[in-house]
DNA sequence: CGGCTGCTTGACACATATGTGACACACGCT
DNA sequence: AGCGTGTGTCACATATGTGTCAAGCAGCCG
């Protein structure tokens, strides 16, 4: 059974952005683009996890939070709370009502996905994958760990965060834009060669090791890991 | 490449709502509000899908459908119908008019927008599946693989783009013009006889690892993949 | 069999995309 | 402050793909 998570955000590209992660990683996930909506969601099937924007129409996010947490059925449920980047009292605020997490906007949605596999193995450890291995490559998010053929493998947070993001795909390839919003962050702004870059440090740094190049270059497309 | 659907219903509002919708999904579209206009746009460039309102001026909507049936460029064209009511639509569908799909109004867009998906499935698989074949040749989009009798394959983008507008429509011959437009752009200015050199190019790339000409010339008319 | 027309194909100059070392700057640590 | 590490950008080197031409073929028709 894939997680079900329900993702309370008002403005559409965030929230598609974050569906879109999300399904790719293998979740399962419902958008309510406002408090009202969030609560009626929650009544129907309780998710397994709840994206919370701080700033939701109708019932503010922190309100939600509260409801959830009286109720019976999701006292337990986790909740990472989104919030524009502002004054640190939001923050503690937004903890004191019971949030698991938070995450400031704007994120990387790489960051974000580790706190939402971070928060449900708390819960659900079984629905977490910590280790994935595709080819002779073994990367371990819980220890940050990258090794080839059993050798580990030094990398910086970018290209590990940059692995992370080709290996949830092996084999699919992903533009410059992809993985500047992927990696980076949705709106940051980067030069899409700066990718480039990352990828060559990535690499270099794989094959530090021996092997071939574990990553493909397709011309005026991207870049992809080479699959199984 | 986006699936283009033509839109043939003559009263403004309902045309630029479905435009709006299409485009939302991510569909090009144009409107023709009427017959003859439809019957022009057919003939100036095939879409891959018809919305046809039964009542259209000048050339009623079943009058439109019998000649795309008609025609050998869009025997196949998927369309579906749209009728102002139930009754009349039972009458219509026992008029076998040669639709894939009849819509009654007032209609949910939600609803006609699974109809457009669901009959393009049916229809025209290589527009929304990610991996393709005719006969012996696969092409994967997220992968931008392509391989014959499961030999990989490299194409240069133009020669992948090439290949992935002939799979399209299996079969069907496609102008030097029209390559230029589908594949090049409408608005970039190349030779037609660049055409040439790149399905040479392509020729040469999927015939190197054996197997004979996939792509067969028509003289003075253009080239086509070879169906099946 | 010419002669016409349209298609194929190798060559090539040019255009674009990618790889990569160097560098300045920003952090976090001591 | 001084250090080590990591980051984003640039400039330049390389690799790869593109469009055009022209000579040579191939089909078609009288």
């Amino acid at each position: 059974m894939k997680p079900f998570v329900l993702i309370a955000e008002d403005e559409k590209a965030v929230a598609e952005l974050l569906r879109y992660n999300l399904e790719r990683e293998g979740y399962e996930t419902a958008i309510a683009p406002d408090g009202d909506e969030a609560m009626i969601q929650l009544d129907e099937r309780v998710p397994d996890l709840v994206l919370l924007d701080w700033m939701l129409p109708k019932v503010p996010g922190i309100e939600v939070c509260r409801r959830i947490r009286s109720k019976a059925d999701t006292a337990n449920l986790p909740v990472i709370m989104l919030t524009a980047r502002t004054e640190e009292a939001d923050r503690i605020r937004g903890l004191d009502t019971g949030a698991d997490d938070y995450v400031t906007k704007p994120f990387s949605t790489t960051e974000l996905m580790a706190r939402v596999r971070a928060v449900l193995r708390r819960i659900r450890p079984a629905l977490v994958e910590d280790k994935v291995t595709v080819g002779d490559i073994t990367v371990d998010r819980t220890t940050h760990m990258v090794s080839r053929n059993q050798l580990d493998i030094h990398l910086g947070p970018t290209e590990f965060r940059l692995l992370d993001y080709f290996i949830q795909h092996p084999g699919r390839v992903f533009s410059r834009e992809q993985l500047l919003d992927g990696v980076w962050g949705s709106d940051v702004y980067v030069e899409a060669r700066t990718v480039d870059v990352h990828v060559g440090r990535l690499r270099k740094a794989l094959m530090s090791r021996g092997g071939d190049d574990p990553i493909r270059t397709v011309r005026s497309a991207g870049y992809s890991l080479r699959g199984d």
